[in-house]
DNA sequence: CTCTGTGAACATCTTCACAGCT
DNA sequence: AGCTGTGAAGATGTTCACAGAG
């Protein structure tokens, strides 16, 4: 996670134009501590000069071959509703390599519909997409209830690596990279951080 | 932030009539292992009995109180582009406490659009709504280049816990407290894994 | 016999502090 | 002097294994 934020964080310097950046600097804007920062880059190899600090160029290049960003990764979305829709037409995608090349959902309502420029496709289609261009990458905005099973379509049809946004925990094979971004879970831990704030654990 | 899953799946149960359940269940649907669930609950006061499991509607109860989900939270969104709508007409937080009581943006275009029952109101009216209702959790889902100025806003105006959604990272005072959900970020894990998968580390 | 609660062992992650290069 | 890379120390998180309650 924290190589994926240093690398967003290189890439801001390099529009600016820096030449050189220590881990001080990284540090400073990527809410880490320096030695941390240094820890995380030397485990990949030994990427700085001492005294100097890090060529932003090289350095950048670098975390994007290590995070797999120097490919394109063709990507399925499955559920076109609100949240599905959203993403599908977030340029933050495309820009970093993640290009959707299918847009699915049961109901025949959104179906047809264009987001950007792709249709959104009948579920029939998921298999047949999928295969085409190779997807690898799934992501799911199904509600709770269709999760799994889309899930497991997913696999079967050769996808490795879910992003899934529906409040359900995923059970699929070892080997399948889930992540569960779940936004209810997220206000919880900051209502929990809240009520324990000025009370007994000062641990938080 | 497992508290919130055990939380969500005990819900889950107590819909389904389940009187009583083990450590083992939870571990088994929520996908941690059994004595990481005894831990984390012992660690609140002992709400199991030995032999027997802990008491589904009992436990729920302490996990929402734990979680500071017995009261309502009232919440202001910044925002209304895409994600921002998804959010706000997103029955999950409703049922989960999380009352969004205000959408602001900058842009006059959405501005008067109604999302579910709620107005998009201009960003003159922030502080107003967050001191009337005395919302405490704000949620960012503006782009990179206004988050902070927002952020700051919410803060000056009485937030003190901030969901941001934007790909910025946030830099506001000591005690706010601040959850970053990235897309890209969490994608990037993804591929990070996927590359990492077949080669040397057998650690991922 | 079942299942919790928990100290002790183990593993992982983070910070410190300094040697070594520029 | 300035900054990286890194072993050692420290902190935190997880699992084990078993005592004890029902």
């Amino acid at each position: 996670m924290r190589l994926a934020v240093y690398s967003r964080f290189l890439e801001q310097l390099q529009e600016q134009g820096h030449g050189t950046v220590s881990s001080c600097m990284i540090a400073r804007g990527t809410g880490v501590t320096p030695a941390q920062v240094r820890k995380d880059l030397a485990y990949f190899g030994e990427f700085g000069t001492r005294g100097v600090g890090y060529d932003v160029e090289a350095l950048s290049g670098h975390l994007k071959r290590i995070l797999g960003l120097d490919r394109k990764w063709p990507t399925v979305l499955v559920g076109a509703g609100k949240l599905g829709s959203a993403l599908a037409l977030y340029e933050g995608f495309l820009t970093r390599g993640f290009h959707i090349v299918g847009v699915f959902d049961i109901d025949p309502d959104p179906v047809g519909n264009r987001f950007g420029q792709l249709d959104v496709l009948p579920m029939e289609r998921l298999e047949e997409v999928i295969q085409r261009y190779g997807a690898q990458i799934g992501i799911i905005t199904v509600p709770a209830n269709a999760a799994q099973e889309v899930g497991e379509r997913l696999v079967d049809a050769g996808v490795r690596a879910i992003l899934n946004f529906s409040p359900y925990v995923l059970n699929l094979p070892e080997g399948i990279i889930v992540r569960h971004v779940d936004f209810t879970l997220h206000l919880e831990t900051l209502t929990f951080n809240l009520v324990y704030k000025k009370e007994e654990f000062k641990t938080f």
